[in-house]
DNA sequence: CTGGATCCCAACCGATACTG
DNA sequence: CAGTATCGGTTGGGATCCAG
């Protein structure tokens, strides 16, 4: 906790409320992680999907990772749980509103990593080739 | 690796080309962490800064991890870093073209954590109640 | 002042085995 | 089929000390 109770911080990051600026913080964390943004995307490309479909279209994502970001996404409310008391249990997960929104608003970093692959790529070389030389 | 040599991989997470896949994620998952986003935020609204200052704006960073990330965002072309040749050394970090230019992407996610703060808490306390009431 | 090197702990994640 | 529980390896990250 880096809670200083009434000490008047002087500068923060931003000029934004501090104790806003960690809850933001806190929720990109739980929301921007690389399994989340996968399974966002194939809940979008392929709408409504039960628990083993979507290991099978995420083939490097571990049963344990798969449950447990579901969990969160759906604790968060970017997922909607649906089960159905058959007799091989049966779960389908749906991306909600709020999911669907998250994901558009993750298309501008997708965008840009895409658009800057090449520029990255170049600034990585002449980083790398600068140290190279002694 | 996942790579699944010629065989012909059915459905991946999109229609997009498995390569290009997994360089946009690595990118993303280097740029996208926690660190990087507040030295963004902190080097555009303040612009150039010594080591020493940026630390002092976000206290709760270790100087390792400043350190870090500062070399992995110099690496990727998002800061410019310039060395002072004098004698107590001095270093000044600043945003790239492409640095603001993530910023400004990362700006979606950041308004969507904060537009949705509320609804996601509410989501969260629906779900918390569900699984208390045995 | 800047930042590299080291030690060490905690969190993450994958693999496996077990339950309803 | 859809999970939970557990163990072990790997990594992230903080604290401290040291060098240029």
């Amino acid at each position: 906790m880096t809670a200083s109770p009434g000490s008047a911080s002087p500068a923060r990051y931003d000029e934004i409320d501090p104790r806003v600026e960690a809850l933001v913080q806190d929720l990109i964390a739980q929301v921007a992680d690389k399994w989340t943004m996968i399974l966002i995307e194939v809940l979008h490309d392929h709408g409504e999907q039960r628990f083993t479909r979507i290991a099978q279209k995420v083939p490097d994502i571990s049963q344990k990772m798969l449950t447990q970001t579901l969990r969160r996404m759906e604790r968060n409310g970017l997922v909607c749980r649906t089960v159905h008391p058959v007799v091989p249990p049966r779960v389908d997960y749906r991306l909600t509103a709020l999911g669907e929104s998250l994901g558009e608003a993750f298309c501008g970093v997708w965008e840009w990593a895409q658009a800057h692959l090449d520029t990255v790529e170049t600034a990585r070389q002449g980083f790398d080739g600068r140290k190279a030389d002694a």
